[in-house]
DNA sequence: GGTAATGATAATTTTTTGTTATGGTAAATC
DNA sequence: GATTTACCATAACAAAAAATTATCATTACC
């Protein structure tokens, strides 16, 4: 553990090559810099000085040192500017949340970068499982879920609903049967939307997921709707994420009697408030579920 | 200046999230975790820990300190483990000497660095001047010079001799007269190699080099020669760097009845010793001077 | 060769750091 | 929900570290 103030000493030192002077510009005694660098060399094992007569030149070790305290200053003086600021748009917002909401999320904060370039995003597509855990960890300051969260440790704020969409090829019936003759395209979150969606709009036919043939799964975002456009089966996906697709028009969203709609919910730690920087995130966030 | 003490109890609270295990970790009391932890807080005007009970987590400055603290201590442990090893084959060797033999001493330096690719080698090349006050600035630890340096705080070692070459276009007559017909051709160093050269050879006519009608200069030291080859001129260079040049069929290097030798000496700082890893270059130097 | 300047060192004072002791409060346990 | 335990903060004190003063031996520089 090599002192630093020592080490500041050191520093002055090689760059004044006098004891004195290095004194007077540390507001110090000379006999303290002596003190300072004997300290040094004793702590470090080496000599640091090659002392001849009132001159010295470094050893190898003392370049090492040397060198060694100007990046030290250097990373501290960062540190120290660093520290003063908490600003509203500088430095790296992380956040987890789902496949889904990451593709529709990414190019806003993709804008939004360009207007700030000094605001950097890093954002992660997670399940809410792990988006919980990301949290918890430290690892990401803000969370999107669809869940609600019961953990002490976390805060939790309601940002909006997202509708799901029964997704059938263009001009297909919908009813029981045919959505059963289709089959069903899967996702990462599929049953899970799946599920929700048609308990409520066929209560008296649906029983479990099981029940359904499944044709295919893909856990590319961008391709979950090929099958559906080729006429291959259906799916369930959050109305947000429609925009990204390409094949809008070769589907069928379908109008639900019983309209579905997932809650969407901030997730972040109780005890550490988010920094300024994360103030535009939200309200982008917010704005984008109404 | 962040006390390190401080810093490397702060780094342990944070892995271990808790003041008392990180007092038994570090051999110390509860008490002075808590007055660390505080010192800092004070010390950089900043909350580090959002406190809440006895539980807490790390405000915006406490994790850029953590990550300070996480580079820092790389850093020092970097710097340790470089202070232990003044190995022959491990580091840089910084070599400063005359253009000529930079063209001699590259090739011989790569074919070192292939067998030891831990070792590695700058190379500057300069006049004798610059050489010396590089090695006074601590910019370069090892010159090569051919002049007696009276400085003392370098020293000086002889390691051979190198015999200055008068060439002359193949075929050419060599007298005092058909010199001065033909014209010299300079060169960085040309005056200087000439003067010697001349001042023995042709004691009664040479007086001075501006006797000499000098029909161009070049400082691409491998297009010195081209002229000589074309019959435009004569020059004078050392031995040792005629290997570099491509026009040996052309020219004519001329038996001098009086041999002109410059002494090489090698030149580093009297009060620093050389690393350990410069050995190997001074064996290699010395062998190329016999 | 003499003088002023420089750096090392010992002794002392000052400051900093660490410990003990104690109390308050949150968390865990029953 | 009461009780116990574990945990952290703080004040007072002890120990350690660091800085200064004073002094001496050299050295660099006129």
């Amino acid at each position: 553990m090599v002192n630093q103030n020592f080490l500041r000493t050191f520093r002055v030192l090689v760059q004044t090559g006098n004891f004195t002077r290095t004194a007077e510009q540390l507001h110090m005694t000379q006999s303290g810099v002596s003190q300072h660098i004997k300290k040094l060399e004793t702590q470090l094992g080496q000599l640091l000085l090659n002392r001849y007569g009132k001159r010295f030149e470094l050893t190898s070790a003392g370049e090492l040192l040397f060198d060694f305290a100007i990046k030290q200053l250097t990373a501290e003086s960062e540190l120290l500017t660093s520290l003063e600021m908490d600003k509203p748009h500088v430095g790296q917002c992380k956040i987890a949340c789902s496949g889904p909401m990451a593709m529709q999320l990414y190019p806003e904060l993709l804008n939004l970068q360009v207007c700030t370039p000094t605001l950097t995003f890093s954002l992660e597509a997670a399940p809410n499982e792990t988006i919980i855990e990301l949290i918890k960890n430290n690892q990401f300051d803000l969370g999107i879920v669809t869940q609600q969260v019961n953990d002490h440790a976390l805060m939790q704020q309601w940002v909006g609903t997202d509708d799901l969409c029964l997704i059938v090829p263009k001009g297909e019936q919908v009813n029981w049967s045919s959505l059963m003759n289709l089959g069903f395209i899967n996702h990462p979150s599929g049953h899970h939307y799946a599920y929700q969606l048609l308990e409520k709009n066929y209560p008296d036919e649906f029983v479990a997921m099981n029940q359904l043939p499944e044709r295919s799964y893909v856990n590319q975002l961008a391709q979950i709707l090929l099958p559906i456009s080729q006429g291959l089966g259906f799916t369930v996906i959050p109305k947000s994420t429609l925009d990204v697709y390409p094949y809008l028009n070769k589907i069928r969203v379908v109008t639900l009697d019983k309209p579905v709609a997932e809650d969407v919910y901030l997730v972040s730690k109780k005890h550490k408030p988010l920094p300024a920087r994360y103030q535009l995130v939200k309200t982008l966030i917010e704005q984008l579920w109404q």
